[in-house]
DNA sequence: ATGAAAGCGCTAACAT
DNA sequence: ATGTTAGCGCTTTCAT
């Protein structure tokens, strides 16, 4: 059996609540001088001897509060999962509160049982899922990343809508008219994707006609980005340009041009979507459009909606800009 | 305020025991009739209406029983984990089980507080673990995965020690006498790893004398085992064939070698370790040793251990075998 | 077949 | 400064 804080409190020959308010840090009373010095050192003591760990269930059932957040990344394997898992756990781990990753495409059966402090979902664009947001909010705050859905009890994070995604494809209209784009299947509820329709618009813009043997569709998945990639280039009439909807795309876009014996951007430029670290660190480093301290903000907010009080939910709104790097260098005459 | 299965009750003019009976899905009595079809449908019915949601924190406090399994994985971009993490995630779900990833280095400190039925642990090898690991033990299933660890308390799962990872090395020396090597950094705590080991032992057996230059070091991240890879193809003398203590160090290394104009296997030839379903889709397809269902078996080890009445714990070992690729074929002799 | 009630470990309001 | 105690939501034993 397990040692409670009974155990310690007659180990340590105190009450039960005076063990409570030492081990969780709280004082004794409100204005008093608190538990003394000799009190709380007998009873560290004792806990440390018993070897006593809080159990985080009964604690949660007097407070409400799980000490959990939870991260519902979808594509574990995309460098943006990682990057937000990383910057999340780390600011997490400083306040006292543990963070775990919900691999699960079925988020919805997953989150029905467990409760967390809050949750943040990374994937939420199915029908139906708002209104299932809606419920999952009145029991945990719960932050959503999505580009269509508006705050309902939950709060909303999304790029800036407008022009910002545009700007790769306009970096790339300057000095390319063969632009490819690889993006997930086109077909999906909801209408056309803002990244996919950044490409459209993009080459509407710059007087580029639409070639659709220029679109390659790939499943979220590193693998078959990767093929599409390779489909896209090893047509006779290959673009001399590949915008990716993604920055894991975009990465496996390069490793399908240098598969294929092309130099990037000499032979194709290449753009991502999303700013992470791996684009960044890459070589030829690679040139993407993205939110300036996208992972920090986020985990800032998710703590802030933590362990804050009841806030009306909102929209965050990050602004985007264009990081041009070696994968799509700018063009001479834009240099001089 | 969240419903509770007090107001189902009253909802359903019934009591809280018979609600919890319904929803739980046990009989009311050991052996008698159980609930009435006409009770449980009301019962059903009220908790639709108020959108009841059990507590799992007030069950877990009653029960012991989380519902939760932690799977504690330090290197989540590698393949691996998510080969891990797909396969456990899948098996949980149908148990209804619910199956998270702690993505964090320090999971001694994250998992103090956490509770969980059963935890996996897939880096465990700091001096001090073993004895962290059997105090966590007492408080809930522990299955670790290590070569050096021996069970106490939990389980350990790791290969079948002995000539296993050796064959990968055998395999190369059958072709090439210019054999390099990634590894971890080899001083560490806890002596020399097996994989390593595995490298320096093939050498000897092959009758191959080892060249400390042709040893490349990194850390456990696949940008850095892309850079180490770099390091040892650009030497003047670079070797002909590479063994990498992990499927995704030797998939760095396939791209390295691409990035260097040099074809697998032709110019060099590549080996991995782990068996890897990202190896096996790539092309060229990585030849590697690794275990045969591990990541099947792996996930209903653990939701035995997360179901399951108390069992002595054990060493659960996996018989590995070569699996020769593209990457490095087998030798024309060998073919004949 | 159903209900009453104890109690899991902990916190927090209140009493001393 | 410390102790007493109610009660969080649920399961489970024991009555009826």
């Amino acid at each position: 059996m397990r040692p409670t804080i009974k155990l310690v409190a007659s180990e340590a020959g105190v009450s039960t609540a005076t063990v409570s308010y030492v081990l969780s840090g709280r004082p004794g009373s409100a204005s008093g001088p608190g538990v003394s010095a000799g009190t709380i050192e007998r009873v560290q003591a004792a806990a440390q001897k018993l070897g006593y760990r809080p159990n985080q269930a009964a604690r949660t059932i007097r407070t409400g509060k799980t000490n959990l957040m939870v991260l519902s990344l979808t594509l574990l394997s995309d460098p943006w999962s990682l990057s937000v898992s990383r910057a999340v756990s780390a600011a997490a781990q400083r306040k006292g509160i543990t963070s775990m990753i919900l691999a699960d495409a079925d988020w919805r059966t997953a989150l029905a049982n467990q409760n967390a402090d809050v949750v943040f979902i990374d994937d939420a664009g199915l029908d139906g899922d708002a209104e299932l947001l809606a419920e999952m909010a009145q029991r945990q705050k719960l932050v959503v990343f999505s580009e269509t859905l508006e705050p309902n009890g939950f709060d909303v994070i999304r790029s800036v809508t407008g022009l910002t995604y545009s700007l790769a494809v306009d970096h790339l209209a300057r000095t390319h008219r063969r632009i490819g784009c690889l993006t997930y299947p086109r077909a999906r509820a909801g209408g056309r994707s803002v990244r996919y329709g950044a490409y459209v618009d993009g080459l509407e813009r710059a007087g580029i006609a639409f070639r659709e043997d220029y679109v390659a569709e790939f499943v979220p998945d590193p693998i078959s980005a990767f093929e599409a990639a390779m489909t896209l280039l090893q047509r006779p009439d290959r673009p001399t340009a590949i915008y990716a909807i993604a920055d894991y795309a975009a990465i496996a876009v390069v490793h399908a041009a240098q598969r294929l014996q092309l130099r990037v951007p000499e032979d194709v430029a290449v753009m991502g979507v999303g700013n992470t670290m791996e684009g960044e660190l890459m070589t030829p480093s690679l040139s993407t459009v993205g939110p300036v301290d996208f992972f920090d903000r986020l985990a800032d907010f998710l703590l802030s909606r933590a362990e804050g009080t009841a806030e009306a939910p909102q929209v965050l709104e990050f602004p985007w800009r264009l990081f041009v790097r070696d994968s799509a260098p700018a063009a001479e005459r834009d240099r001089s």
